[in-house]
Formats: C-alpha cells, sequence, structure tokens
DNA sequence: CGTTTGGTTGATGTATGTCAATATTAGTGG
DNA sequence: CCACTAATATTGACATACATCAACCAAACG
C-alpha cells in the first residue's frame, strides 16, 4: 500500500521506544499526535472510577491510532502500552496537509479508521452476546489474522507473540481473570490452544475457528480461520 | 450548523418513508447511499447464525448513518427501522464530490464518524463493565441528551418518545427481555423512571444519573444529566 | 534470597438466563 | 365497534455462567 509508506515518511525520524505499561495518551488531555506502531502492542482503555477497566482496542505493529487526534481535541479514553514498544509519531497538522494534499495518504488514514470501526462493531456484538468461551476464542483468531495480515508472522504460522498477561485479556474481554485462566485451561486440555509465556500455540486451528463461528458474521464465516486478515481497502470514492 | 443544511439540500427532494421493522440495508449486500434520518428511528443490527441478535448502535432523527458507504462496499450488519421513519438520503458519488469541495459537508460528516466512534467506544465499555441496570440507565440518558442535543424535545423535557420494545432494548443491552422488564420495573418501584407505551417518563433525573455514573467517562461525570448532549465539535485540521 | 507479579485452583455467591404461564396491548378483518 | 389474533409485557420458579474470595505456586526481579 502506498499510503503506508509515504506516512512513514512523513513520520521519518520521530520514532521512539516505550516501555510496557507506559501511557501513550493521557484520558481527558489534549493530543496533538497521531501515532503509528512499529513494534509491540498498545490498546486504549477506559478505567472507571471504581477500578473497574475496560480495553476498547488493542493495536498491533502496523496500525495508526489516535487518527482522529486530526479532527478532536480530546480523548476519553487513555491510550497505553501493553508490551514495550517503538511506535513513530507525527503531529496532526503535519499530517492534515499531507491529507489534504495525497489522496493515499487519506485513504491509509480512513481505511484505519474504517477498520477501527468494523472492530468495534464486532467486539460489541461479542461483548453482548457473545460467551467467555467464544469471546476468547474470536479474539485469538483475529489477532492472528491481523499479525498475517501485516505480514509479523506467515499465513501457515500456528504460534505468534501476544503480550497480553491474563488480567489484561480479561480487561478486554469484559471477564475476571480467573475466568480467562478456566477458559484457557479448558482450550489446553482440549488440545486447542495454549497460551504461555506470552505467546500463543494454535494446536487446532480449526478447532479454535468453531468456538468463535457462533459471533463472526456471514462473510467472515466463510473462512473462519482467516479472520482479521480479509479487509476491504476503502476503494469507493476515488 | 452550516453542514447540515448543505447535506439536507444535496438530499433534497430524495426523502421516503418506511414502515416499523423493515429493512433499509441488508447485512453483506452492496449499499451505494448515505442516510439522514428526518424522523423516526432505526438501527444498525447484527443477526447471528444461531439466533442470537445485537442493535450494535441506535440512529436518532438527524442521525446520518451509512457514512462509510462513501468508503466501503459491503457492510456485514443490517440497518433496520425501529419505527416507521421518514429519510432522505444521496448517492455516495454525490456526497463525495460535495466533501471534497465543501469543508462544511466534510466537516459534518467526520462529526458524525467520530460521534459514531465516541459511542461505540462508550456501548464496548458498557457491554464489558457495567451491570444491566448500568447500562440501561445510561442508554435512557443518553437517548434523552441525544434529543436534546438534535432539537427533538426540550433541555428541560423529562418525558420523551422511545419505541423500542423491551426485546429490542435488549438486543442492545447484550440481555435478555425478561431481565429488561425486571430492571424497568425496579425503576418504576422506585420512581426512577417509567418506560411505557412507547414514551419514556423521567421521576427523578438526578437517581437515574447516579445509576450511569459508574460507567460514564471523567469528562461526562461532571454533568451526568446531560450526557450525549455535550459534543465536541471537530473543529481541527482546518 | 525476600518481594512482587502473574498464574492456577477450589468453594461459594450472585446476576442474569431459561422456561413457562398469564396478562395486556395492538393490530386486523368483518 | 367487535371478535380474533399476534405481539409484547409481566411474573415466578429454577438453572447456570461467571464473579468473588482465598489460598497457593512459579517465575521474575531487585
Amino acid at each position: 500500500m502506498r499510503g503506508e509508506s509515504k506516512i512513514a515518511s512523513l513520520m521519518h525520524g520521530s520514532s521512539f521506544t516505550m516501555a510496557a505499561g507506559a501511557t501513550l495518551i493521557e484520558a481527558g488531555t489534549e493530543h496533538a499526535f497521531v501515532y503509528r506502531l512499529i513494534s509491540g502492542w498498545a490498546c486504549r482503555t477506559r478505567l472507571l472510577a471504581d477500578g473497574r477497566n475496560q480495553f476498547i482496542l488493542i493495536f498491533l505493529p502496523g496500525d495508526l491510532f489516535a487518527v482522529k487526534s486530526m479532527f478532536v481535541q480530546q480523548h476519553p479514553d487513555s491510550v497505553q502500552t501493553i508490551s514495550s514498544i517503538v511506535a513513530e509519531r507525527a503531529h496532526y497538522k503535519t499530517l492534515y496537509e499531507a491529507y489534504a494534499a495525497d489522496s493515499d495518504i487519506a485513504t491509509r488514514c480512513l481505511w484505519q479508521v474504517m477498520e477501527e470501526e468494523r472492530r468495534l462493531h464486532s467486539w460489541v456484538v461479542g461483548l453482548g452476546r457473545g460467551s467467555a468461551e467464544e469471546r476468547l476464542a474470536l479474539l485469538l483468531i483475529d489477532f492472528r489474522g491481523r499479525l498475517i495480515s501485516s505480514g509479523v508472522i506467515d499465513s501457515s504460522s500456528l504460534v505468534y507473540e501476544m503480550p497480553l498477561t491474563q488480567g489484561q485479556l480479561a480487561d478486554h474481554l469484559g471477564i475476571t481473570a480467573v475466568h480467562v485462566n478456566r477458559v484457557l485451561r479448558e482450550f489446553r486440555d482440549n488440545r486447542i490452544v495454549t497460551v504461555r509465556d506470552g505467546h500463543v500455540t494454535i494446536s487446532d486451528l480449526n478447532g479454535l475457528a468453531q468456538r468463535a463461528i457462533p459471533l463472526l458474521d456471514a462473510h467472515e464465516r466463510t473462512n473462519p480461520a482467516y479472520v482479521g486478515c480479509h479487509h476491504q481497502e476503502p476503494n469507493k470514492a476515488k
């Protein structure tokens, strides 16, 4: 994708590293940058007053995030690193000028926004109507698909690095760390998938896909093993 | 908002009505139009293979929807009417040309997309971490705020029309119709709010807000009674 | 080494689901 | 306007997925 490399060149020289567990964007503050993750994982998260916490979205290498910095002043949520990361960034004005002038860049930004919206829709469905088991299966399959699609792992690979702790998985899945543990044990006992030491090892891709199928839309059901890696490009309106 | 009236004139003459329970956009099909609801309510919904159903977003009068028709070919979800509606529409190409040429229109579309994303974020938090009671309180307050903000009701009003059945509320809340009924009865018994005959009557706005507070972000907590009607304009990047 | 952080497991509690019966309301054709 | 029907709402008894609490283990870490 050409927009990709153009954005990279806009952000050239701005790359930085951050430790795991750091806060990139603080909820409620002004923010002026748009970011691209080069390596490592991050998340958009909302901490409620009573301590409950929800990871709203998880960002993987290659993802653009805080694109809306271009358009709004404040985020109501924080963005935090999950692992240590390498990222690069551009001031929203820089990106916006390029965006206005170059449709490849506009396309790449729009694609990210649309993709994020698609994932939010799916996640609303999962949280609203899925069991803990279905959600976890969906998440593990989706991570794999996204890693394949961004070239981090090969499309035949059944192993990938996944830095979330069980507590963090729980924060995204909307359940308890204890329950994540139990579902993972069940997956392990049934030789479906093992999550251990920061990596996911899939023993039975089909079995995993079967457990996620109930939550998929009609199109994804066609080939559940590749959820997360078949995306429409924003190809209209050119 | 000027973009509003410009969009209205783009859509001029295209208005149409539809009965309650009709399908405006069928999941998985191509769609070429962007819509604006003039009156009535609609929703984006995903029906799972086993019959579970989730309302992903609910659209109120004034809302633009299917804005992403401008950028992608297919929706994985349907858009259905909840009440009978009056709406108008424009072919995505028409809107895109105007969008490219007129920043007011671009701003209005972006505002809609950003606003929708904000509501999706909040709803992920609600579904992931909220109790049935908290979610329902949040939803009823949010509806009111949005109706105020779009001028359908006055900002002092404690009554509004709300055409969702308990079953449909359940589909958005991610719970069961039976449980919606129980929570509503509890609200009624405690003189918080009554939902009946397609309208919502709030007896204790503060009490309702209190029940939604745990799910609000820091900014919304400032004035919970007006959640849904304080929105940032997309005012950067001009 | 102690201390912390994350993982594992069991016992028990609870919010919400499921099922089923009945009441109420809304829609429809006569 | 009535009689009939289909939705929707309401309520109770019971089931269950998941939460909570608490203990313990293992690895990482200073």
